[in-house]
DNA sequence: ATAAAGTCCGTACCTTAGTACGGAGTCAAG
DNA sequence: CTTGACTCCGTACTAAGGTACGGACTTTAT
């Protein structure tokens, strides 16, 4: 049962995309060239179904189609040294958005209850803060 | 001093943007038209840099410009309702993004520490993970 | 008066990860 | 053998927020 033998729609389903995403996928260098049936129709194996899936559960962790494009050059894991680096400038990046993101929460929150708090202020605290210190 | 006159350039420097950006906001009707010297040059006032700084703070707290145009239309902060559905919104996805966020940086420093941990399993665990189970 | 710098405008291009289109060819069922 | 579903291919388009280009024109400084 190892020839499995999928159609672009089936491949597609299969892995969970769309059959655009499968055609674009092989542009972009990420799955290998299908076989091709009598006619011109690509005929997919069960290994693309695989690297499809793991294309996209790469994204999930926040790899973009370049660093996967690299990472499946090293799906052999061999080089773990390369892998670790790809993985840690990813990590370290996840890390900085999130303090980026945590400082945009709070400021929001902040902006929020003061909204809240006082009602009677001619200002909205929210408008002002974003004007900044209305020096004029 | 209330009258001061900037250029374009003049402008884009007192709020810390391009040339380019200052046209793309006009266009976008970010910012009013401003007055045109004698020939066709434009001629800006105070209250366009204050804008455009408003703008930027914005960004910076996560609203993207069609959610600065509700907020500029809402500038004399009067209905702080909407003000505050505005807000609330950009406040619920931003902790949403951070959720999501945290999920993948939990998961890359884990998988990080087992590829450092196990460094003698024959296959990459970072690799093994994202490829999934290999039932295969 | 002339040269350098700045500005005008519309339009095209950039990034990323796809999505959509459309006319032609192909496959499977009835 | 026809019908309908599927697939082929190249190309254009999408979102967002700008950025770049280029030829003509204006302003400023010398």
């Amino acid at each position: 049962m190892r020839e499995a033998n999928y159609t672009i729609a089936n491949v597609a389903q299969a892995a969970g995309v769309g059959v655009e995403t499968v055609r674009y996928y092989e542009r972009r260098g990420l799955i290998a060239q299908p076989a091709r049936m009598a006619g011109a129709y690509r005929r997919y194996g069960g290994d693309h179904v695989h690297r499809i899936r793991f294309i996209r559960r790469a994204q999930e962790l926040g790899f973009n189609l370049e660093e996967i494009e690299s990472l499946l050059a090293l799906e052999d894991g061999t080089d773990r040294r390369t892998i670790r680096r790809i993985a840690g400038a990813r990590l370290a990046e996840t890390r900085q958005r999130l303090v980026d993101l945590k400082r945009m929460e709070q400021a929001l929150a902040h902006l929020l209850h003061e909204c809240e708090a006082h009602q009677k202020a001619q200002r909205c605290p929210i408008i002002a803060a974003i004007g900044g210190d209305p020096e004029s």
